[in-house]
DNA sequence: ATGGCATCTCCTAGATGA
């Protein structure tokens, strides 16, 4: 089974590029995050077209999250998740659904904007409630996996200029904590699993030729509980379609589970 | 060097992103 996470900002730009994409890595799960369209905009029948259907939570403009399953991947109805329960947010940031007794979870993370800010503060809480929400999700359900862009760099190794981010948003020490406290309740990030390149980043600026240069961060990651954990047999960002005309900014990120 | 680039809308300017 394999599980993949892509924010590809704005699907209605971008829907070729998800089309292509799973063309050429049919995956199981995809999650997306920044559709930036309503519901009444999401593209359906084009994705049921290619053996997808969709669960999606959207909203205009601004955030939307997607999650895609193929065709054959049985789901329950009645599990569906929009949101944070308890945490109201008129942002469109998480759906959760659980798919062949696999509890999946999209979330866009808040941006931030720089620590200090009202933004940055609602972050930090909007994790908060996240761990709370995770931590009873967790105790239902075995098998868990959250992905998504998380807008965080949890190391030093996943920023391509430790020294000029340093105390930046994105790779701050109290987001970096709010980090470590999701792994915290029993969940592991899969990239860091395995053997990885040097200098391995899921996005990069649109300014500066950043890509062209590598100069990116890993803030798009997939988390698993322990029994996806031990099943894991591989992660990978694959780069190919930053390379592609008009891209989005973020790469996706796969993990292969072993059935 | 607070710019650079991309996307959206109350669309040709400003907000947001990361």
């Amino acid at each position: 089974m394999k599980l993949a996470s892509w924010n590809i900002n704005s699907l209605n730009v971008r829907l070729p590029h998800v089309i292509d994409w799973l063309s050429a890595n049919p995956v199981d799960v995809l999650c997306l995050q920044e559709l930036k369209l309503p519901n009444e905009k999401f593209p359906y029948a084009q994705l049921k077209a290619i053996g997808y259907h969709s669960f999606y939570l959207g909203q205009k403009t601004y955030n939307g999250v997607a999650i895609l399953a193929r065709d054959s991947m049985p789901f329950n109805e009645a599990s569906i998740q929009r949101n944070i329960p308890g945490f109201e947010d008129p942002q469109q940031r998480l759906l959760a659904v659980t798919l062949d007794g696999i509890r999946i979870i999209c979330a866009y993370f808040p941006n931030g904007q720089a620590p200090g800010t009202d933004k940055f503060a609602y972050k930090l809480k909007w994790m908060d409630a996240l761990s709370d929400w995770l931590a009873t999700e967790l105790a239902t359900y075995d098998r868990l996996a959250l992905l998504g862009d998380y807008n965080i760099a949890p190391a030093e190794c996943d920023v391509h200029d430790p020294l000029a981010w340093e105390g930046q948003n994105l790779v701050s020490p109290v987001e970096r904590a709010a980090f470590a406290k999701l792994c915290s309740l029993g969940l592991t990030d899969a990239f860091r699993c395995f053997e990885q390149a040097e200098k391995s980043y899921s996005w990069w600026d649109y300014r500066m030729l950043s890509f062209r240069r590598n100069a990116g961060l890993r803030i798009d990651h997939i988390l698993l509980s322990p029994p996806l954990t031990a099943a894991c047999e591989r992660c990978i960002i694959d780069k190919t379609p930053r390379g592609w005309l008009q891209p989005s900014d973020h790469a996706p990120v796969i993990a292969e589970i072993r059935d």
